[in-house]
DNA sequence: ATATCACGACCTATTTATAGATCATTTTAG
DNA sequence: CTAAAATGATCTATAAATAGGTCGTGATAT
């Protein structure tokens, strides 16, 4: 049997998943494509593209993000900024950052 | 043993869950947090925190998209949209298509 | 209206991810 | 420079996701 587990998960995080799957569903729809079609050209499971359309929390990013690109679904690039450079930004972004965060007594800059 | 499945991705998702790993690894330093913060607080290993940064493939929609709420990154909300917007404009968008994609002889309307 | 087909729900075996520990490495704070 | 601490890597047992079938239901096209 094994244990439910029984994961929570805030809202936000539900929000976000379901809203991926429909924006796919829909996407996928629109493409005249079925579920069968888009699971095959993920090399994925029909069973698996059901689930990611009902944002379950349990299926992997790499199938998900794969179907979305596979119906035609751009994340981040609802601006002319393209994937490509959201990547080097946040690259860049990175290397300015600190490589590892301090627990200790850290004066959070709240001062304002 | 098992076999090494050896599953392959396109580049395009390959990238965006890496996009999405970098993000979450911003916010959560500037916020100062540490993996094993963020990891006790999402109830999931350390280890699993820090695959989701690295953008692996394999971790899952729930659990990276718990870790982006954590940090405060807000997927789906560069506009003033709100998630919760947006399901709604999802939902409200499938309701208008079709319930069933027919595979069959379908005249694709891209005659322009 | 009806035949056809996509969808959605199950189920089981197998593959895979995850937790949790340990250890090495790197980085920060002092 | 040094100490403390966070990161990153690796391992094993366990839990969970996935594949891949079947089947019922519902939608669609004719």
């Amino acid at each position: 049997m094994a244990k439910p587990a029984h994961r929570s998960y805030s809202r936000y995080a539900r929000e976000a998943a379901e809203l991926l799957g429909l924006m796919i569903r829909n996407a996928r729809i629109e493409r005249n494509s079925t579920v069968a079609d888009v699971a095959e050209r993920a090399g994925i499971s029909r069973g698996l593209v059901h689930r990611i359309e009902r944002g379950e929390m349990g299926s992997s990013i790499g199938a998900a993000y794969e179907v979305a690109a596979i119906v035609g679904l751009r994340l981040f690039e609802a601006e002319p900024t393209t994937l490509t450079r959201h990547l080097s930004m946040e690259r860049d972004k990175l290397t300015l950052l600190p490589q590892s965060v301090r627990k200790g007594t850290k004066k959070v800059k709240d001062d304002f």
